[in-house]
DNA sequence: TGATAATCCCCTATTTTGGGTGAATGAAAC
DNA sequence: GTTTCATTCACCCAAAATAGGGGATTATCA
């Protein structure tokens, strides 16, 4: 059995030139390709493709919403953006939202291929970049500037633990940990728990 | 120049098959290599190491420390794990402790010197199984016995938001928040904030 | 018809939080 | 050898947040 693949992409060159690769390769079969979301949607349940590659830029429904919903609608399908754009913000969403793969458009149409089929091996085919953002992603930032003890007492606010909690885990009075908190407060220039989880994750001090 | 190397590795069959095979590779140069971390990290100012593989099973200190200790003592030293190990846990400790990439050793022998070559071009190279448990790491289980709006309840108290501010997201009464919570507590059998995050980041929930 | 989801209300008591001010210790840096 | 920094602790106050208990009304969906 060929392993079915679907299209959404808004630029039609661009999506013939990979419907004619792809059908082109043994074992692909590009049952449909749609210009936007909406009637892609509308034809999953028979188009039942194994795997689909999805633009971001799309007229109306963007792709990451896209993504959500053919995840909630086929939970077996694999899909893999393909798109020009790298920003942070648009690649973690594509991630969360159920995109088991990233490639930038500035790839050889043999990446595609290889691509495909690595991510039918159980892999995660992803760009140079955007392997190096997702790793990046989990390391901290060298440059933080709260001191090793006041990062931990912040992961561990941003865990959801209380004062008190963090005062019996690190072994320290309450009011120590209240200290470093007023300190913390006051170097990331914040009020309140919430502001400074935000600000810390967004700056990855924690 | 050579792009120079050093290996922590502490099988010296493994590490003279790394050594013979980089050493007869175009532009790499193996400045050095160690059965052990503290040897390692001893010579680390005068081995200058463009790229360390690593190993993770190491006697006395391990791996993901020495990973620590390297960024600390020289940020720009850029790592790759190379262990046997696909365990989660261990997976994201090396990445948060600084790794580059992740190799595991039922691979070909050309993988290393293209992973060397990758992160040295600002990639992350992964072996397929790591990749797709990277990937995997940004996506909610759809199995969570939470409904849309309690995952959403719950996101933002991980946020560190109050029950007022959630409510005011939410264009809904401070006492639907509360009500939410305590569903969200009964479902996942916790009685806090914190076991309630906890419980529900470890299954992915949120 | 029942189950579930989402919304809101009231009561109580304890804890938590944020802000202010001050201070002792020890280590590292200059 | 003085000074900066990190870490630790103390006490005051008032507002806010939290957890637990009880109950209720819609609307949807199977």
């Amino acid at each position: 059995m060929p392993i079915r693949l679907s299209l959404v992409e808004d630029d039609h060159l661009i999506r013939e030139a990979f419907t004619d690769l792809l059908n082109n390769t043994e074992d692909f079969l590009v049952v449909s390709s749609y210009s936007n979301c909406e009637d892609y949607l509308r034809n999953l349940g028979t188009d039942r493709p194994d795997v689909v590659l999805m633009d971001l830029e799309l007229p109306r429904m963007g792709g990451v919403e896209g993504i959500e919903r053919t995840k909630k609608l086929r939970p077996q399908t694999q899909l893999i953006v393909v798109t020009v754009y790298e920003n942070d913000e648009l690649v973690f969403k594509a991630l969360c939202a159920g995109a088991g793969g990233y490639l930038t458009k500035n790839m050889p149409p043999s990446r595609l291929i290889e691509a495909i089929r690595e991510i039918r091996q159980g892999g995660a085919p992803m760009s140079t970049n955007i392997a190096r953002m997702v790793v990046a992603s989990f390391q901290k930032n060298h440059h933080s500037p709260l001191t090793a003890r006041e990062t931990e007492v912040l992961e561990r606010i941003a865990q959801g633990k209380s004062y008190t909690t963090i005062a019996d885990e690190l072994f320290v009075d309450k009011e120590t940990i209240r200290t470093h908190i007023k300190n913390i407060y006051w170097k990331l220039e914040v009020h309140s728990k919430a502001e400074a989880i935000e600000k810390a994750r967004k700056e990855r001090f924690i």
